[in-house]
DNA sequence: AGCTTATTGTACCCTTCAGTACACTACTTG
DNA sequence: CAAGTAGTGTACTGAAGGGTACAATAAGCT
């Protein structure tokens, strides 16, 4: 059978799990088109036919990356109440943290959809639902404190989650560019301060 | 000899920057691991010895390839009076425009930057050399501005250019990955009046 | 023309890599 | 234990793709 198979047991559960973390990592450092099947697979320890047992094709290994990802930056999130300044500076400051201890190399879904934006529409649509996601769980947040008059009655928390998530990507991108945190740390505190701008005149 | 050289006939430059030109394209839409020599060859009407004559290897035509995407956008960019509100706006209007003609497929220089980040010391030198001197473009206008009182004393041309810079970088992200000009829109009209907030208090 | 340099055509090599075939082991359940 | 299902090892295929070899043609230049 070629056909694919979820993984039955706890040890089937393992080894997929170990191809999607490994193959996040390499095609994270080195990109998803640089990452060949072979080299995910010596690293976790599998083999070709363990591989397309669970997995269609390199594309379903790349969605489900995709998915992990995305997981992993909502994960870190919601170690955050993005409903208080305090924890939208401290998400920020991680963030930064973060992009300092991965070398400067990219965030880990901005990247992927830069590179997957070329592919067919499927992948394509997963990429605008991955960014879609994180930028609600913005969202939520800023409208929460809209609503506890924390923010401004005029604020539009969907279109500031959509500016703060687009300086962020950019802030990533000039930070990966130039090798270090400094052009991030601009784009968020201006970010920030945009945020603050917002706060109610009295 | 399989050296390369500069061509010296008015012929051989047409083959050369057809060649880039055609590369340009084709690595804009596909991404650059995507494009086969071959197929620019094949677009440019061209054959391998001709590449090879002007270029050492595909990595040297990507770096071409890169400072040919910073010159059109440098290019572009002399179209507008940087110095002024209603230039940079007018700027601004016109990336929204290119973008939504270019079918969304995001930033020339980004998308070549965040997939070269994963290359050698020597791209990564010129990522972020195309970056820096289309910020310098940027904070030149904006320190012209300062001189004459149209921005506070307070404000810092070079970080309101980064910032706006990863703006646009990241307003580029979105649309792409939402295959539609909103995200960039939003991004660029906050990066706007967030320049606009730094006009002088009096 | 004759010599030199610039440009071009074509066939080829070799590696990488996604995907397949097929046989094998290990666990589980009756 | 037998049988079935889950999981695993390995060798192979075929195409794509970067790069080379080498000879041929075109364009000066004296």
């Amino acid at each position: 059978m070629t056909t694919v198979a979820e993984p039955k047991t706890a040890r089937g559960r393992e080894r997929k799990s170990a191809i999607i973390t490994t193959a996040a990592t390499l095609m994270y450092e080195r990109g998803v088109r640089a990452t060949a099947l072979d080299d995910v697979l010596d690293y976790s320890d599998s083999g070709k036919s363990q591989f397309y047992h669970y997995f269609s094709s390199k594309d379903d290994l790349v969605a489900a990356v995709l998915e992990y990802q995305l997981m992993t930056v909502l994960g870190e999130l919601r170690g955050f109440r993005l409903d208080t300044w305090s924890g939208i500076r401290a998400w920020f400051d991680a963030l930064l943290e973060g992009q300092e201890q991965r070398e400067f190399r990219g965030c880990p879904v901005g990247s992927l959809a830069v590179e997957l934006s070329a592919c067919g529409p499927d992948m394509q649509r997963r990429v605008a639902d991955a960014f879609s996601r994180w930028e609600s769980a913005l969202a939520r947040g800023l409208a929460s404190m809209k609503a506890r008059r924390a923010l401004d009655r005029s604020a539009r928390p969907e279109a500031l989650a959509e500016a703060t998530l687009a300086a962020i990507q950019g802030g990533y991108v000039l930070s990966t560019a130039h090798h270090g945190v400094g052009p991030m740390r601009t784009a968020l505190d201006t970010a920030y301060s945009r945020l603050r701008a917002s706060r109610p005149r009295e």
